[in-house]
Order: C-alpha cells, then sequence, then structure tokens
DNA sequence: AGCGTCTCCTTAACGCTGTTAAGTTGTCAA
DNA sequence: TTGACAACTTAACAGCGTTAAGGAGACGCT
C-alpha cells in the first residue's frame, strides 16, 4: 500500500507550473482552474499559497526575472567589456526571456515582484554605469529608459504575433500595404518594424545607448 | 405623448461612453454590463456594434488615436520646428493621452485600430523625418523606437500609481529604499524613476532622439 | 498512547463575466 | 397592408475568481 504522499505546493513550483501552461493557454486562457489541474490540485489550494490570482502572476514575473538573474551568474561577464555592451546584453537578454513565453511581456510589465532578489543583479548593473562614469541619478535615469524601451517593444512585438518572415505570419503584410497605398511611408514602414524584429529591436536599442551616453553620461 | 426614441448607438458613442467609464472603475472594472448601463442599453445589444469585448477595446484605442490626430490639426506646428522637436512633442503627446485615462496605456498598447484614420497622420510623422534627412527606413525604425520607449514608459508609469509628488502617492517610497539598504544604487534608483515623471519621461525621451540622431540619421 | 494543533488541501457554493439564441419593437419601402 | 430590416430585449449558459466550511495527515506535548 504506496502511501506516497505528493510534496507540498510552494509558490514557485506554482509559478512554474504556471508559466509552462502560458506558453500552451496564452495569458487569457490562463485560469486558476487550468494551473490547478496541472499541479494535480483543485482550485481553492492555490488560495493557500497566494492572496489572489494577481498576486500569482506577480510571482510568474518574479520566477521570469530571477531566470534572468540565474543566467548572468552562470554565463559570466567578459571582464573587459564596457558599459554599453553590458547595457545592450541585459536588455537583448530581457527581451529574449520575455519572448520565450506567450504574452510574457504582458504578464511582466507593471507587477511587482514579490520578495527582493531583483536588487543584487539591478545594483550590479547601476554600479556598472556608475563606474563607466555616470552619476547615480543618470545611470537610473539611463537603466530605466533603456528598460522602457524594451518593455514597449516586446508588448508591441508580441500583440503583432509571430514574425511573418520566420514562421508563417499571422500578418498579412501585402495585404496592409494595399491599404495603405495612398500613404507610401506608412505602407512601407510596416515592413520595417513587422520584419527581422530581431535586428529592428537592436538598431532601436544602440539607438537609445547612443542618446543616453551623450545626454545623461 | 412623447414618443422621444434614442438615436441609435454607433461604435464611436459606445467607445466614448466607455472610455468615460473606464477613469471611474479601470480596466478589471469595465464590464459590458457597465458599459451597457452607461448607455442605457442592456449588454447584448453591445453586440449588436462588436463581435466580441476586444473589438470594442480596439475601438477604444481608435478613439484615442482620433483625438490625438484632431488635436494635432486643431493646434498647428511651428512651420520652423525641426523634426527633434516635432517627435518630441508627438511622443509627449502620446503619452499626455494616454495619462488621461486610467490604464490608458494598457488598453492602447497592442491593440489593432479598427480603421485607417491613423495612415495620414504617421504618414506626416514619418514624411517629417524623410524631409529632415531620414531614409525612409530609418525614418519608421526612429519612429518605432520613440513609440516603443513611451509606451513601456506609460505602462510602468501607470502600473505604479500616482506619482508620490504630486497627489496623495500610492507607494512608500520610503519603505522601500529601507528594504534596499544593503542595495544603495538600486535604494536611490527608486526615487529618481518613482518620483518627478514628467522631467524622467522628458530626460528618456531626450537621450532616445539624440540616439536616434546619432545613430539612424 | 492519546490529544490537540497546525498545515495543506477538498467540496460546495456564490455572484459575476463574456457570449449566444430567440424573440420583440419600431421604421421604412413597395 | 405587408414584409423586410435594423436595433434592440429577455433568458439562459458555461466558466471565471473567490469564499466558507470541513477533512486528512503530520507533529509536538503530556
Amino acid at each position: 500500500m504506496s502511501t506516497e504522499r505528493r510534496a507540498p505546493l510552494d509558490r514557485r513550483r506554482v509559478a512554474d507550473a504556471a508559466l509552462r501552461l502560458l506558453d500552451e493557454v496564452g495569458l487569457e486562457g490562463l485560469t486558476l482552474r487550468a494551473i490547478a489541474k496541472e499541479l494535480d490540485v483543485k482550485a481553492p489550494a492555490l488560495y493557500w499559497h497566494f492572496r489572489d490570482k494577481q498576486a500569482l502572476l506577480d510571482e510568474m514575473a518574479t520566477e521570469l526575472m530571477r531566470r534572468m538573474a540565474a543566467e548572468l551568474t552562470a554565463d559570466p561577464e567578459t571582464p573587459d567589456a564596457d558599459w554599453r555592451e553590458t547595457l545592450f546584453r541585459r536588455m537583448s537578454g530581457l527581451r529574449a526571456h520575455l519572448l520565450r513565453h506567450r504574452d510574457g511581456a504582458k504578464v511582466y510589465a507593471g507587477t511587482r515582484f514579490t520578495d527582493l532578489s531583483y536588487a543584487e543583479p539591478m545594483e550590479a548593473n547601476l554600479q556598472t554605469l556608475v563606474e563607466a562614469g555616470f552619476a547615480p541619478d543618470a545611470a537610473a535615469r539611463a537603466w530605466f529608459t533603456a528598460y522602457s524601451y524594451t518593455i514597449g517593444f516586446v508588448i508591441e512585438e508580441q500583440a503583432m504575433g509571430p514574425d511573418p518572415a520566420t514562421g508563417a505570419g499571422g500578418y498579412d503584410l501585402d495585404a496592409r500595404a494595399d491599404r495603405l497605398a495612398a500613404h507610401p511611408l506608412a505602407a512601407e514602414s510596416g515592413r520595417v518594424v513587422f520584419q527581422n524584429r530581431d535586428r529592428g529591436f537592436e538598431a532601436g536599442l544602440r539607438a537609445v545607448i547612443a542618446g543616453v551616453a551623450a545626454t545623461l553620461l
């Protein structure tokens, strides 16, 4: 008679399962009952670990951030990298993590972390900037500017659906261009924005970093 | 015997009422029944005008954009303004419109416009950049970069709650600084980011524009 | 050994949500 | 006068987040 009792849940394992499920069903399909089922549990059990659904979403965002931080310590910096390269890599890494999950940016944006695990990596990032000559205020401003750009970019990006170049493309660019035939620049801008997003993101990020260097350093 | 029949609804009047209601109840309180009540109508009536709730939200975003465009044609450009000033004003105006409504950025971000009224102002904006010497691709990139920054900024901003400086401040900055005492730069960055948001937005936007000029022009 | 307490979960139910189906009313054309 | 059509209402449904109440197992205490 195996009296195997499942180990009790904790917040991280719930957030982990929720992130897994998110990729299958999207944010609007991410119900408490579905998450509970994933964990072989009934929905009200989740209320033992979280005050409400928003607290669970906050924990998901925090878990995402923890994974980002873990990747950083695992894969150590090239020591001679300057602050531009560091900032570029941090924001590219943020985008990559958000893109790993369906609606990742919407889950992440504007949520409050549930613990202080963000403090250490954030301090390190700001330190890099200060060591490069930024005043503490300017370092914070520089970081938040690049962060805002990244978040905004990925939110729009994920709302567009899959990249029409890579993959079967959910959006018909030619039809869009036809509708906008009377506005040639707007028509062409669709291709620039919707296609080749990796390159596009990086071009914009480089601009942001260059501007930060010019006005805040 | 007054047989006054209310004029039938249309999409814009519904979107208008929904935007009014949004300020009172926030995005999560914006239910179809509440919108319907605002219009003296029952909830299923809305399905005569919209396929589903998302279509209504799209119309709200479109209406917001229309108002922005209307403000532009009403208040004509100083003719000698250079592209930096134009871009700065456009993005500041976008932010101002998003801030006018509770959860404005969340409603606006990542929705699809329901008609082509965005085409004309967008063409004008891109034209300004092209006339200033940007290649068409670079103009589109420049615009989308500033746009992403603005959207990301306002989403984070509205998620923070009211500005602690102006108004009674929903967030306790001193408590935050205490928690982060071991990480002085991170602690101080809270004040930089959470306070004085108008100035902060503008400083970041100026950096973005300077960077765009340096790398894309 | 037995009792009580605490943790972690279940069962049952609540009000509310977006959405659909079917029916009603007024208006206008032929 | 009839019929078609637009613009709604009434009624209902499955599913949502959430709460209240209770139950099973582990743990410490006497």
